[in-house]
DNA sequence: CTTACATCCTGATTGC
DNA sequence: TGCAATCAGGATGTAA
Protein backbone atom coordinates (compact mmCIF):
# COMPACT_ATOMS: atom_id res chain seq x y z
CA UNK A 1 0.00 0.00 0.00
CA UNK A 2 1.26 3.29 -0.65
CA UNK A 3 2.93 4.96 2.33
CA UNK A 4 5.00 7.95 2.19
CA UNK A 5 8.17 6.80 0.05
CA UNK A 6 5.38 5.23 -2.52
CA UNK A 7 2.76 8.73 -2.51
CA UNK A 8 6.86 10.55 -2.65
CA UNK A 9 7.55 8.61 -5.74
CA UNK A 10 4.50 8.89 -7.80
CA UNK A 11 4.63 12.82 -6.65
CA UNK A 12 7.95 13.09 -7.93
CA UNK A 13 6.75 11.29 -11.41
CA UNK A 14 3.77 12.87 -11.54
CA UNK A 15 5.35 16.49 -11.05
CA UNK A 16 7.18 17.78 -14.45
CA UNK A 17 3.45 16.10 -16.14
CA UNK A 18 1.37 18.46 -14.35
CA UNK A 19 3.21 21.58 -13.21
CA UNK A 20 1.87 24.78 -14.94
CA UNK A 21 -0.82 23.21 -16.32
CA UNK A 22 -3.92 23.76 -16.82
CA UNK A 23 -6.94 21.56 -15.98
CA UNK A 24 -9.28 21.68 -19.09
CA UNK A 25 -11.50 19.28 -18.24
CA UNK A 26 -12.35 17.15 -15.19
CA UNK A 27 -14.61 13.85 -14.37
CA UNK A 28 -15.00 11.47 -11.47
CA UNK A 29 -18.13 9.33 -10.58
CA UNK A 30 -17.84 8.31 -7.28
CA UNK A 31 -19.73 10.21 -4.53
CA UNK A 32 -18.05 8.39 -1.54
CA UNK A 33 -14.35 9.30 -2.25
CA UNK A 34 -14.62 12.48 -4.16
CA UNK A 35 -14.60 15.71 -1.90
CA UNK A 36 -16.19 17.80 -0.98
CA UNK A 37 -19.24 16.60 -3.51
CA UNK A 38 -18.51 15.28 -7.07
CA UNK A 39 -20.19 18.60 -8.20
CA UNK A 40 -18.10 21.09 -5.94
CA UNK A 41 -14.55 18.94 -7.02
CA UNK A 42 -15.57 19.14 -10.59
CA UNK A 43 -16.25 22.65 -10.57
CA UNK A 44 -13.44 23.44 -8.21
CA UNK A 45 -10.30 22.82 -10.74
CA UNK A 46 -12.14 22.97 -13.88
CA UNK A 47 -10.08 26.15 -15.98
CA UNK A 48 -7.81 25.88 -13.16
CA UNK A 49 -3.54 25.90 -13.29
CA UNK A 50 -1.80 23.21 -11.34
CA UNK A 51 1.10 25.33 -9.62
CA UNK A 52 3.12 22.49 -8.25
CA UNK A 53 2.84 18.92 -7.03
CA UNK A 54 3.33 18.42 -3.25
CA UNK A 55 3.15 15.88 -0.64
CA UNK A 56 2.57 16.11 3.12
CA UNK A 57 2.64 12.08 4.78
CA UNK A 58 0.39 9.93 2.24
CA UNK A 59 -1.54 13.02 1.11
CA UNK A 60 -0.61 14.04 -2.14
CA UNK A 61 -1.73 17.77 -3.18
CA UNK A 62 -1.53 20.15 -5.67
CA UNK A 63 -1.85 24.15 -5.03
CA UNK A 64 -4.26 25.65 -7.64
CA UNK A 65 -3.93 29.25 -9.23
CA UNK A 66 -6.53 30.44 -7.04
CA UNK A 67 -5.80 29.44 -4.12
CA UNK A 68 -7.62 26.37 -4.30
CA UNK A 69 -6.26 22.83 -3.36
CA UNK A 70 -6.12 19.05 -5.64
CA UNK A 71 -6.05 17.02 -3.15
CA UNK A 72 -5.04 13.11 -3.42
CA UNK A 73 -5.23 10.73 -1.17
CA UNK A 74 -4.07 6.95 -2.51
CA UNK A 75 -5.78 5.09 0.91
CA UNK A 76 -4.78 1.56 0.07
CA UNK A 77 -4.84 0.69 -4.04
CA UNK A 78 -4.80 4.17 -5.29
CA UNK A 79 -2.75 4.72 -7.94
CA UNK A 80 -2.20 7.71 -10.72
CA UNK A 81 -1.64 7.38 -14.36
CA UNK A 82 -0.63 10.12 -16.47
CA UNK A 83 -1.66 9.33 -20.65
CA UNK A 84 -2.05 10.80 -23.83
CA UNK A 85 -5.11 11.64 -24.97
CA UNK A 86 -8.41 14.36 -24.27
CA UNK A 87 -12.27 13.98 -24.06
CA UNK A 88 -12.53 10.18 -24.38
CA UNK A 89 -14.59 8.69 -21.86
CA UNK A 90 -12.43 6.46 -19.07
CA UNK A 91 -13.18 2.77 -19.85
CA UNK A 92 -11.37 1.17 -18.06
CA UNK A 93 -12.28 -0.74 -14.73
CA UNK A 94 -11.49 1.78 -11.77
CA UNK A 95 -10.94 4.93 -13.14
CA UNK A 96 -12.69 6.92 -10.26
CA UNK A 97 -11.08 10.60 -11.63
CA UNK A 98 -9.86 12.13 -14.53
CA UNK A 99 -8.10 15.62 -15.31
CA UNK A 100 -7.99 16.47 -18.86
CA UNK A 101 -4.69 19.07 -19.18
CA UNK A 102 -3.27 21.61 -21.54
CA UNK A 103 -0.76 19.63 -23.73
CA UNK A 104 -2.43 16.81 -24.77
CA UNK A 105 -2.09 14.79 -21.62
CA UNK A 106 -4.59 13.63 -18.49
CA UNK A 107 -4.33 12.63 -15.07
CA UNK A 108 -5.94 9.43 -14.13
CA UNK A 109 -7.01 8.38 -10.55
CA UNK A 110 -7.31 4.58 -10.20
CA UNK A 111 -8.40 3.18 -7.01
CA UNK A 112 -10.22 -0.52 -6.87
CA UNK A 113 -10.68 -0.99 -3.27
CA UNK A 114 -11.50 2.71 -3.22
CA UNK A 115 -10.22 3.66 -0.22
CA UNK A 116 -8.04 6.63 -2.01
CA UNK A 117 -9.55 10.04 -2.03
CA UNK A 118 -9.86 12.53 -4.84
CA UNK A 119 -11.16 16.12 -4.20
CA UNK A 120 -10.63 20.04 -4.11
CA UNK A 121 -10.02 21.87 -0.90
CA UNK A 122 -10.03 25.40 -0.01
CA UNK A 123 -6.36 25.49 1.73
CA UNK A 124 -4.32 23.89 3.33
CA UNK A 125 -5.85 23.60 6.69
CA UNK A 126 -6.70 19.51 6.22
CA UNK A 127 -2.91 18.68 7.17
CA UNK A 128 -3.33 20.34 10.10
CA UNK A 129 -2.82 18.00 12.55
CA UNK A 130 -0.36 15.55 11.27
CA UNK A 131 2.52 14.99 12.78
CA UNK A 132 6.30 15.80 12.07
CA UNK A 133 7.36 14.53 8.98
CA UNK A 134 10.30 12.40 9.38
CA UNK A 135 12.12 13.45 6.17
CA UNK A 136 11.99 17.07 7.14
CA UNK A 137 15.44 19.00 7.90
CA UNK A 138 14.06 19.68 11.21
CA UNK A 139 12.97 16.43 12.60
CA UNK A 140 13.45 16.50 16.07
CA UNK A 141 14.01 13.07 16.91
CA UNK A 142 14.04 13.43 20.73
CA UNK A 143 10.80 15.08 20.48
CA UNK A 144 9.31 11.89 18.30
CA UNK A 145 10.40 9.62 20.89
CA UNK A 146 8.59 11.41 23.51
CA UNK A 147 5.66 11.65 21.63
CA UNK A 148 5.50 7.92 21.16
CA UNK A 149 6.29 7.17 24.85
CA UNK A 150 2.76 9.25 25.43
CA UNK A 151 1.13 6.71 24.15
CA UNK A 152 -0.15 3.46 25.79
CA UNK A 153 -1.18 1.79 22.19
CA UNK A 154 1.45 -0.78 20.99
CA UNK A 155 4.60 0.70 19.19
CA UNK A 156 3.45 -0.26 15.71
CA UNK A 157 -0.28 1.11 16.83
CA UNK A 158 1.42 4.62 17.59
CA UNK A 159 3.24 4.67 14.51
CA UNK A 160 0.91 3.99 12.23
CA UNK A 161 -1.16 6.95 13.69
CA UNK A 162 -0.71 9.89 11.44
CA UNK A 163 -0.91 12.50 14.12
CA UNK A 164 2.06 11.13 15.75
CA UNK A 165 4.37 10.96 13.12
CA UNK A 166 3.32 11.04 9.11
CA UNK A 167 3.59 8.91 6.55
CA UNK A 168 4.34 5.51 7.98
CA UNK A 169 2.32 2.49 7.11
CA UNK A 170 2.05 -1.11 7.85
CA UNK A 171 5.25 -1.86 6.03
CA UNK A 172 7.70 0.98 7.53
CA UNK A 173 5.92 0.04 10.73
CA UNK A 174 7.65 -3.67 11.01
CA UNK A 175 10.73 -2.40 9.19
CA UNK A 176 11.53 0.15 11.38
CA UNK A 177 10.56 -1.86 14.70
CA UNK A 178 12.76 -4.95 13.53
CA UNK A 179 15.55 -2.54 12.90
CA UNK A 180 15.00 -1.29 16.68
CA UNK A 181 15.16 -4.83 17.81
CA UNK A 182 11.37 -4.04 18.91
CA UNK A 183 8.55 -5.75 19.41
CA UNK A 184 5.64 -4.31 17.50
CA UNK A 185 3.04 -5.00 20.06
CA UNK A 186 5.29 -3.63 22.91
CA UNK A 187 3.20 -0.92 24.70
CA UNK A 188 4.70 2.48 23.28
CA UNK A 189 5.27 3.94 26.44
CA UNK A 190 6.78 0.88 28.14
CA UNK A 191 9.83 1.56 26.23
CA UNK A 192 12.69 2.93 27.49
CA UNK A 193 13.72 6.77 26.48
CA UNK A 194 16.85 4.91 25.21
CA UNK A 195 15.30 2.46 23.32
CA UNK A 196 12.68 4.97 21.14
CA UNK A 197 15.55 7.16 20.54
CA UNK A 198 16.99 4.13 18.41
CA UNK A 199 13.77 3.57 17.39
CA UNK A 200 13.01 6.32 15.70
CA UNK A 201 16.48 6.98 14.51
CA UNK A 202 15.88 4.27 12.15
CA UNK A 203 12.62 6.02 10.62
CA UNK A 204 15.03 8.65 8.53
CA UNK A 205 17.26 5.89 6.85
CA UNK A 206 14.91 3.58 6.39
CA UNK A 207 11.99 6.53 4.48
CA UNK A 208 15.23 7.44 2.44
CA UNK A 209 16.51 4.32 1.51
CA UNK A 210 12.82 3.21 0.46
CA UNK A 211 12.27 6.55 -1.57
CA UNK A 212 15.75 5.88 -3.39
CA UNK A 213 14.04 2.62 -4.45
CA UNK A 214 10.71 4.16 -5.88
CA UNK A 215 8.90 2.02 -2.92
CA UNK A 216 8.01 -1.12 -1.81
CA UNK A 217 5.99 -3.56 -3.10
CA UNK A 218 5.35 -6.96 -0.73
CA UNK A 219 3.34 -9.12 0.26
CA UNK A 220 0.70 -9.73 1.76
CA UNK A 221 -1.04 -7.14 0.40
CA UNK A 222 1.25 -5.27 -1.97
CA UNK A 223 -0.29 -3.84 -4.74
CA UNK A 224 1.46 -0.90 -5.36
CA UNK A 225 2.99 0.74 -9.10
CA UNK A 226 4.07 3.53 -9.57
CA UNK A 227 2.58 5.65 -12.87
CA UNK A 228 5.10 3.63 -15.18
CA UNK A 229 3.19 0.21 -13.71
CA UNK A 230 6.73 -0.42 -12.18
CA UNK A 231 6.72 -2.16 -8.81
CA UNK A 232 9.19 -0.62 -5.42
CA UNK A 233 12.49 -2.28 -5.40
CA UNK A 234 12.66 -1.62 -1.31
CA UNK A 235 14.12 -4.79 0.31
CA UNK A 236 11.87 -5.39 2.77
CA UNK A 237 13.43 -7.19 6.04
CA UNK A 238 10.21 -8.71 7.80
CA UNK A 239 7.02 -7.46 6.43
CA UNK A 240 5.56 -9.89 4.05
CA UNK A 241 8.60 -12.43 5.21
CA UNK A 242 6.51 -14.36 8.18
CA UNK A 243 7.95 -18.16 7.72
CA UNK A 244 10.92 -17.04 6.29
CA UNK A 245 14.74 -16.33 8.12
CA UNK A 246 15.65 -13.48 9.88
CA UNK A 247 18.55 -12.21 8.00
CA UNK A 248 20.02 -11.27 11.60
CA UNK A 249 19.61 -14.60 13.40
CA UNK A 250 17.51 -17.00 10.69
CA UNK A 251 15.10 -17.06 13.51
CA UNK A 252 11.97 -17.39 11.28
CA UNK A 253 9.72 -14.60 11.07
CA UNK A 254 6.79 -14.99 12.61
CA UNK A 255 3.29 -12.97 11.91
CA UNK A 256 1.29 -11.38 14.99
CA UNK A 257 -2.07 -9.69 14.68
CA UNK A 258 -2.38 -6.21 16.39
CA UNK A 259 -6.67 -5.39 17.85
CA UNK A 260 -9.53 -7.62 17.40
CA UNK A 261 -11.98 -8.45 14.49
CA UNK A 262 -12.47 -6.84 11.30
CA UNK A 263 -9.96 -3.59 12.69
CA UNK A 264 -7.11 -5.95 13.14
CA UNK A 265 -3.92 -5.33 11.86
CA UNK A 266 -1.13 -7.63 11.01
CA UNK A 267 2.65 -7.36 11.77
CA UNK A 268 5.56 -9.36 10.76
CA UNK A 269 8.96 -9.70 13.69
CA UNK A 270 11.74 -12.08 14.48
CA UNK A 271 10.84 -13.75 18.57
CA UNK A 272 14.55 -13.55 19.22
CA UNK A 273 15.72 -9.98 17.46
CA UNK A 274 12.56 -8.58 18.98
CA UNK A 275 11.50 -8.74 22.67
C1' DC B 1 -8.43 13.43 25.98
C1' DT B 2 -7.36 8.53 25.04
C1' DT B 3 -8.29 4.00 23.48
C1' DA B 4 -10.99 0.28 21.07
C1' DC B 5 -13.20 -1.35 17.29
C1' DA B 6 -16.41 -1.51 13.18
C1' DT B 7 -16.84 0.35 8.71
C1' DC B 8 -16.02 1.36 3.84
C1' DC B 9 -14.44 -1.98 -0.62
C1' DT B 10 -13.01 -5.77 -4.00
C1' DG B 11 -8.97 -8.57 -5.77
C1' DA B 12 -6.21 -12.12 -3.91
C1' DT B 13 -5.87 -15.93 -1.22
C1' DT B 14 -7.38 -19.74 1.46
C1' DG B 15 -10.34 -23.67 2.42
C1' DC B 16 -13.22 -27.33 1.36
C1' DT C 1 -10.22 -28.03 -10.33
C1' DG C 2 -13.93 -24.95 -8.89
C1' DC C 3 -16.45 -22.26 -6.11
C1' DA C 4 -17.38 -19.90 -1.74
C1' DA C 5 -15.65 -17.82 2.29
C1' DT C 6 -12.18 -15.12 4.24
C1' DC C 7 -8.45 -11.76 4.28
C1' DA C 8 -6.17 -7.35 3.79
C1' DG C 9 -5.91 -2.52 5.61
C1' DG C 10 -5.83 3.75 5.72
C1' DA C 11 -8.55 6.70 7.77
C1' DT C 12 -12.64 7.84 10.15
C1' DG C 13 -16.73 7.73 13.08
C1' DT C 14 -18.70 6.31 17.23
C1' DA C 15 -18.70 4.70 21.76
C1' DA C 16 -16.82 3.91 26.25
Amino acid sequence: MPEMPEVETIRRQVAPCVEGRCIIDAWADLPRITRPSVQAFLDGVRGRRIMAAQRRGKQMYFPLDDGGVLRIHLGMTGRLEVEPGMGEPPSRAHVHGVLTLSGGHRLVFIDPRTFGEIGVEPDLTFLEGLGPEPLDGDFDEAAMADRLRARRVAIKTALLDQRVVAGIGNIYADEICFLAGVHPARVAAGISRARLRRLVSHMRPVLERAVEARGATARPTGRYYDIFGQSGEYPTLVYGRAGQACPTCCTTIRRGVLGAGRSARAYHWCSRCQR
